[in-house]
DNA sequence: ACATATACTTCGTGATACGATGTATTGCGT
DNA sequence: ACGCAATACATCGTATCACGAAGTATATGT
């Protein structure tokens, strides 16, 4: 997968990954790599720009005696999935004027 | 609409426009202008990128007393739509993924 | 004891979209 | 005749961003 291609999705499956419930790094990357694979350094750059732009909030708990960062999905960032459903029909423009048959010889 | 969302799209559009005939820059912006928007440098860049990845060629023609430089497709161009119509399968799935209703709570 | 999995952090790099700016010609209105 | 918009291409610098590499530290399984 391009990684051009699925930089602008990127975000948003962050967000969608805490969506149901609050959740830490390790696992986000565990729940999207069906979808979506990306590192450990990638996720932890756009976590603290989700933060920065506050469609998350942090809490640090204790886990096991070791310490964990849950991060929950504050209404900016649930506005935020909204607002790329729209995107997503702009895209879908894009996509059906890229793939559409050539009809001017036939 | 979000710039890092379209960017996967920008060079396969590019191909797209110059796909059914040859064509160039300042055509090129104007005929994508309904699906994307993008900024001379920009386009000159991709089309530069695009030529180094083989994906086009060039040729430069004399139109109304004033140069022009008149880009093809390749096969290898073509092939890139071609992949972009995979790629497009795996976005659909994690657009669904991001999209799909909350069911862990109702 | 050692390896592997868990968990988070920082740094540097390469790719890239784009605004700003520049050059040059054509065409149109007044 | 003059000015201005449109046409057409080019270059430079900057900001954003994904990611590999490397580091720190603890828990668990063998």
């Amino acid at each position: 997968m391009d990684m051009q291609l699925k930089r602008g999705m990127l975000d948003v499956c962050v967000l969608a990954a805490i969506r149901s419930e609050d959740s830490y790094g390790y696992k986000i990357i565990k729940d999207l790599k069906p979808y979506i694979v990306l590192s450990e350094s990638t996720l932890y750059t756009i976590l603290k720009r989700l933060e920065g732009a506050k469609m998350l909030t942090v809490r640090t708990a204790e886990h096991d005696g070791r310490l964990r960062k849950y991060y929950r999905i504050t209404a900016a960032g649930s506005r935020r999935i909204e607002e790329f459903k729209t995107e997503w029909a702009e895209m879908l423009s894009i996509y059906r004027f890229v793939t559409k048959e050539d009809e001017s010889y036939d």
